[in-house]
DNA sequence: GGTGAAAAGAGGGTTCT
DNA sequence: AGAACCCTCTTTTCACC
């Protein structure tokens, strides 16, 4: 299932589709060198292999009037793994919280916050965060705005010419 | 060239496609409830009002042998909105950061690092990203592993969003 | 990996409400 | 205006070499 070695050709597979992840698959083989068949063939076996772990579309938040981004960094009170675990698996059930990323140090967890305004970020903070089981702390920083937005994995693919269909 | 509001069936249409990313527009369709070319046209809608930013594959990075993740909280040495918009524009240039957003307190700024292996990071924070003019300070957080990761805004529940059918 | 062909989807034009 | 039906061209996705 798991496949044991990506060629070159399936680094630029990687490298174009988490570009634009909505290229025509005779596109994608035109960039890559290859016919369209084959191409497939290899994306299909990317996708099984867990390589590739889905296709999103990337929406303007702001513009779709989801305004406010919040960084929480979050401590727990006990780190033993079946609680850290418990944790995770309480966070997945919050929509708000989109990322949550467990760090060394003193901070337990990193969880990226987004909400529709001040309202419904407080009222998620006060209401379902704080007074989870096991949480400790929790201190919160709001973005001002977003300088950089980059998917994935620094691949380092040249920059590409809009969609040709 | 701005649409001005948005009816359910766009935001049926955002929704699903940050989730599946690489639905056809017939699928699509078929889920909001009307036909495919009005369907289309509503996509190429969004994406050129910007409501849509782009499409991407959502790539495994571990697997990739992208085996660290960091965030890093960096502080400047002068706040000016024009030493700002430079750091930003630096890191934009640097491919291992990620993400970067602007926040509000004491620290300036917060990244999001990918890179290969500890060597390769290491040598981005003490070559890079420390001697950038203008920084004061940078404290980083190895992330241990990732317990949530789901792209852009939370749809998911309707805090008004009625069904169309 | 490539080739050729059948099936499916994209995208344009027109009509209807 | 906007949505739906029809039509043609492109893309996907088989078969097999």
């Amino acid at each position: 299932m798991t496949k044991v070695k990506l060629d070159d050709i399936d680094l630029q597979i990687l490298a174009h589709l988490q570009t634009d992840g909505r290229m025509t698959n005779v596109d994608l083989a035109r960039q890559v060198g290859i016919s369209a068949p084959p191409c497939l063939r290899r994306v299909r076996a990317l996708e099984e292999s867990g390589y590739i772990r889905g296709y999103h579309a990337e929406v303007d938040a702001e513009s779709l009037g989801f305004e406010v981004t919040v960084f929480a960094m979050v401590g727990l009170a006990s780190q033993a793994e079946s609680d850290l675990v418990a944790f995770e698996e309480r966070v997945r059930a919050m929509p708000l919280v989109r990322e949550c990323w467990m760090l060394n140090g003193e901070i337990d967890f990193i969880l990226k916050i987004v909400a529709r305004d001040l309202a419904e970020f407080q009222s998620f903070l006060t209401r379902e965060l704080t007074p989870a089981p096991n949480v400790a702390s929790v201190k919160t920083s709001f973005t001002i705005r977003n300088g950089k937005h980059e998917p994935g994995v620094p691949f380092g693919l040249p920059p590409r010419a809009p969609r040709a269909r």
